[in-house]
DNA sequence: GTCTATACCGAGATAGAC
DNA sequence: GTCTATCTCGGTATAGAC
């Protein structure tokens, strides 16, 4: 019998391990997080890898729940302030750092558990911007007629995606154009963005 | 001294490693992608591996540039056709098939020579349709007030990678509107779509 | 060019002491 | 909970016969 605990439990070494997850996810990739790997990453040793998470496909799970959870309390945030859709936009951009997504990403494309968790979570964000955005442009009047909703929101995830993805290449032509798209749409419809950045 | 054949080379054996090269990473991955493997798919012998590509990063990096370069021509037989917009939007959404472009993401994140031969391709990419889309929409008139060049591109680039990539997860959340949103552009710009889609 | 054989290493997994 | 020890498998790489 695995022991297999739940996410419920937070002992240090399973913090620990997590954390040491991440690391390496970010610095050489998804391939490169192993038992040995974690274990000296997280200084421990590789049973606890075994005893906390059993196999990578629910560290792997679990390292991604973690991050998705302080994304959606971000966004939430965002979406309670004075300028909305300003915050919004730099929310979803500030969070599409792309090299632990595109990580995930890949991984999802061969791991069904890990799909399941990025599919749920997908959803779970464009049901919070959707209804948000539906009720702020409903609120400001008629500007529907420039970009709906749904467009509105998967514009602003596109091009935050594409953007961070091609500036880890260092490719950014023309990228300074797609912003401009659409933080004028922002300050059609909401004015100069007030607060600067935190 | 390594053998490390160039591109030029194109025995049945290298093009056997690979095919079998691309099959393996689009079902399983890169990590995937092993000596072992590769011998087994391509009914070959790892030892093969060796003496054609020496090591994994002249392998992928080879692999990437054979797609790249049947995308390139792709796109610029779009950009010859009577409804040249259209068809380069068919062509960038139809490409996106992101699941073997995920994993170089993914690959390029660590081994640098993928991301140079990946930034290079895409600046390669970027100014072909630049250039075109720049001469094609001062030729239907004034339209620019729209979208600029640059923004209609990275437009269409954007989106059509994040929908393909969220259906690759079975999430379509409000994606008729995004593509309604380009769509009712180019029906503007350049007319119904007369071709149907080869 | 192609193959076999093999050296060597690090992967995941688990048993069992403490 | 934590650790050491150890099993087995599959990875890369290379030597050398044909």
């Amino acid at each position: 019998m695995k022991p297999a605990r739940g996410s419920d439990e937070d002992s240090p070494t399973r913090t620990a391990l997590l954390d040491a997850a991440e690391l390496i996810m970010r610095e050489e990739g998804y391939a490169a997080v192993s038992t040995r790997r974690l274990a000296a990453r997280a200084e421990t040793n590789s049973a606890l890898y075994h005893y906390y998470f059993g196999n990578m496909d629910n560290l792997f799970v679990e390292l991604f729940r973690r991050g998705a959870e302080r994304s959606y309390h971000r966004q939430l945030e965002a979406l309670a302030s004075p300028q909305p859709l300003w915050s919004l936009w730099e929310a979803i951009h500030d969070q599409s750092h792309t090299a632990l997504t595109m990580e995930f990403v890949a991984l999802a494309n061969h791991r069904k558990a890990i799909r399941t968790e990025i599919a749920d979570s997908s959803r779970r964000f464009r049901t919070l911007q959707l209804d948000a955005v539906t009720k702020i442009l409903a609120d400001y009047g008629k500007p529907a007629e420039t970009y709906t909703p749904g467009a509105l929101v998967l514009l602003m995830s596109s091009i935050s995606r594409f953007l961070r993805m091609e500036e880890a290449f260092a490719v950014d032509t023309a990228h300074d154009e797609a912003i401009e798209l659409i933080e004028s749409f922002l300050r059609a419809v909401e004015g100069e963005r007030r607060q600067p950045r935190p």
